[in-house]
RNA sequence: GGUCCUGUGGAGCAGUUGGAGUGCUCGCCGCCCUGUCAAGGCGGAGGUCGCGGGUUCAAGUCCCGUCAGGACCGCCA
């Protein structure tokens, strides 16, 4: 080793001892007969001072990398700084090695100054440095190794599966890899290791997790990044309570050491109905109330065109309190309806409760009966001076959503979210599908989650009440992480398919070296992902994904650290068999629609 | 694909109803300085105001387009 000590584990008790440190220089403080330059390595920052003697020091800059042998020593009386946990002692510098200097910086390696994304990125490297993003690095490896901990423990085996492979099918556009052995034919990437995973479990495997690297091609958000990193499990011979107990176990050991929070097990769950009923959201923010309120019975007979539109064609009508709302002024409640129109709603009916009277005002009131204007404060559960805002249509979670999405709105501006609190909860019974657009049926989960017991025979006679043994778990309105049990029996997966529309040949194409691994006594099996960047996020306090990934994308999955993606030349193109000409017939391939076979070139 | 915000020396920001010379803080370079910890003092260098077009006597400022970054919707478990 070149250093003897790390810089910030120096304490009054080193005083005397004579030390070699190395790392870099934080800051300077040049007085000419004596000069200050804090070290900082990864450990933490120590004062070291330069005399006279040292004149090299002079010519020390920023963030150059340095070796410096000195003795450590109680500060002088008064000199002491208790911001530092190095602050009660200092190292007076007898030896200087300059091991490389550094250029001006592009950017501040400094934590009182932020830079702009896009150059935090490109110098990613400096950015790192500064205490704050060094520590999210820290953090996520530590959240690895405690998960990672816990899994041993319960004798899981760590399992790679395979980054070049073929289309799984979880909905989301591939990245492809052109194949040059066979021009014309692609790999994908893996948006999770899914499939393999229930392999492994037929496999005998029985317990399986990976920190698994997966690849999405959507358009990207604060939240999501093409590349992302799920903690990936599956378990052979258990229950859905099983998978969430384990869910707990880990949550719990990663908040406890990692945000100093005590989860309270059993972590309380809620049915997907139910969350959407009350929250409006089936990954609903717990650390406020403001719960919506149905009004669809309550307001049945109005002569109030939306609501009895909504009302007689089967649909919804509900409301959201805003406590408080009433002061709003008329430009902040208009702003209300650019707000719901910005999420393609028509608008946002509202009436303002008086402060005073209680009289309900507002254009949505002159519509409403005197008898259902009367009762409404006590049907919505609203307070003289609150606002309450209505959504009806004839899609009942159309209507809940954008309650839901409002109620999250409200909370921000009313300032009823609490920073400092974890609410935790799980999402379970969710539905096991959703109506398509051209009238058929598609996965909520992916097609090869289970029906709950009480569906499972019958989940044709009503696809779109069936529930599903699917399970996610919320922290403060995130998902992070999902799961589900998953079908082994032939019968009930082949009826899936049915009723999801894919034919015996399909399904056989898609994902037929499943199916034929099923043949051979699959083993009841679960699971569950964790979104590793997000959960990690949340442990950091962090609001974007970006400041837990080392090398993150922007949001037009450009890296302005390295330039990718970049062009490819002419040879490489030719290699790769990207332009590989598209045979007229042949056997199909892909997760959807008509292969384009080739010939080889 | 859509809506919105941002773009001004290396960094972070200011720049009024369009009007004389684009200003501040930090950094950088030089000199001075023995107890600072965001050290201080004096002096200096450094800018196609993202890019292109338009309106105007005159554009950093107004309009259109475009590029880049960010937030959200669509999309995405």
């Amino acid at each position: 080793m070149i250093r003897t000590h790390d810089a910030g584990t120096l304490r009054a008790t080193h005083a005397g001892t004579t030390v070699t440190l190395a790392g870099w220089v934080a800051r300077r403080r040049d007085h000419g007969g004596v000069i200050f330059v804090d070290l900082r390595d990864a450990s933490g920052v120590v004062q070291v001072v330069f005399r006279e003697e040292m004149a090299t020091a002079h010519a020390l800059r920023n963030e150059f990398c340095v070796q410096v042998t000195g003795e450590v020593g109680r500060r002088p009386e008064g000199n002491e700084n208790p911001e530092l946990a190095t602050g009660e002692i200092e190292v007076t510098a007898t030896e200087l090695v300059v091991l490389s200097e550094a250029a001006p910086l592009p950017m501040p390696v400094d934590d009182q100054i932020d830079a702009s994304d896009e150059l935090r990125l490109k110098y990613r490297y400096l950015d790192l440095r500064r205490s704050g993003p060094g520590r999210a690095m820290r953090l996520r490896s530590r959240a690895n190794q405690i998960a990672r901990t816990i899994l041993h423990e319960r004798d899981f085996l760590e399992i790679e599966t395979p980054t070049l492979t073929r289309s799984t099918p979880e909905g989301a556009r591939d990245f492809l890899v052109p194949v040059r052995l066979q021009p014309g034919s692609w790999y994908a990437l893996p948006q999770s290791p899914q499939l393999f995973k229930q392999l492994l479990m037929v496999a005998g495997m029985e317990r399986y997790y990976q920190i698994a690297r997966c690849y999405r091609d959507e358009d990207f958000r604060a939240d999501r990044q093409p590349e992302f990193t799920q903690l990936d499990i599956e378990m052979s011979f258990v229950t859905q309570d099983d998978v969430i107990e384990l869910g707990e176990a880990i949550v719990g050991a990663l908040w406890k050491e990692l945000a100093d929070h005590e989860i309270t097990t059993p972590i309380p769950r809620i049915t997907w109905h139910d969350a959407m009923a009350r929250y409006g959201s089936d990954k609903p923010d717990l650390r406020y109330g403001v719960e919506l309120v149905e009004l669809t019975d309550y307001l049945r007979g109005t002569e109030f065109r939306v609501f009895a539109g909504a009302i007689d064609a089967g649909g919804y009508v509900g409301a959201v309190v805003m406590p408080g709302g009433a002061s709003q002024t008329r430009k902040e409640l208009d702003g209300w309806q650019d707000w719901a129109k910005a999420r393609g709603a028509r608008g946002l009916a509202y009436v303002v409760l008086d402060a005073e009277s209680g009289e309900a005002r507002g254009p949505v009131a002159k519509n409403l009966s005197e008898a259902h204007l009367g009762g409404l404060a006590d049907a919505v559960g609203a307070k003289p001076g609150d606002a309450i805002f209505f959504a009806a249509s004839t899609d009942r979670r159309e209507a809940q959503e954008l309650l839901g999405a409002a109620r999250v709105e409200i909370a921000k501006r009313a300032g009823l979210v609490d920073e400092n609190v974890w609410a935790f909860c799980w999402v379970v019974d969710a539905p096991m599908f959703e109506p398509t657009e051209e009238g058929g049926w598609t996965a909520v989960h992916h097609p090869f989650t289970s029906p709950n017991a009480e569906w499972m025979e019958r989940f044709e006679d009503a696809p779109d009440e069936a529930l599903a043994y699917a399970y996610d778990i919320v922290c403060n309105g995130n998902e992070i992480g999902g799961g589900s049990l998953r079908i082994h029996r032939a019968d009930v997966q082949r009826r899936v398919f049915d009723l999801l529309g894919i034919t015996a040949e399909e399904a056989s194409d898609k994902f037929g070296f499943l199916l034929e691994a099923f043949k051979y006594g699959p083993p009841p099996h679960a699971g569950i992902a964790f979104g590793w960047d997000r959960t990690c996020m949340l442990l950091a306090g962090a609001d974007s994904i970006r400041e837990v990934i080392a090398f993150p994308k922007t949001r037009g999955g450009f890296d302005p650290l390295t330039g990718a993606p970049t062009p490819i030349t002419a040879q490489q193109r030719t290699e790769a068999g990207v332009d590989a000409k598209p045979k007229p017939a042949g056997p199909t391939a892909g997760t959807s629609g008509v292969a384009a076979p080739v010939e080889p070139s």
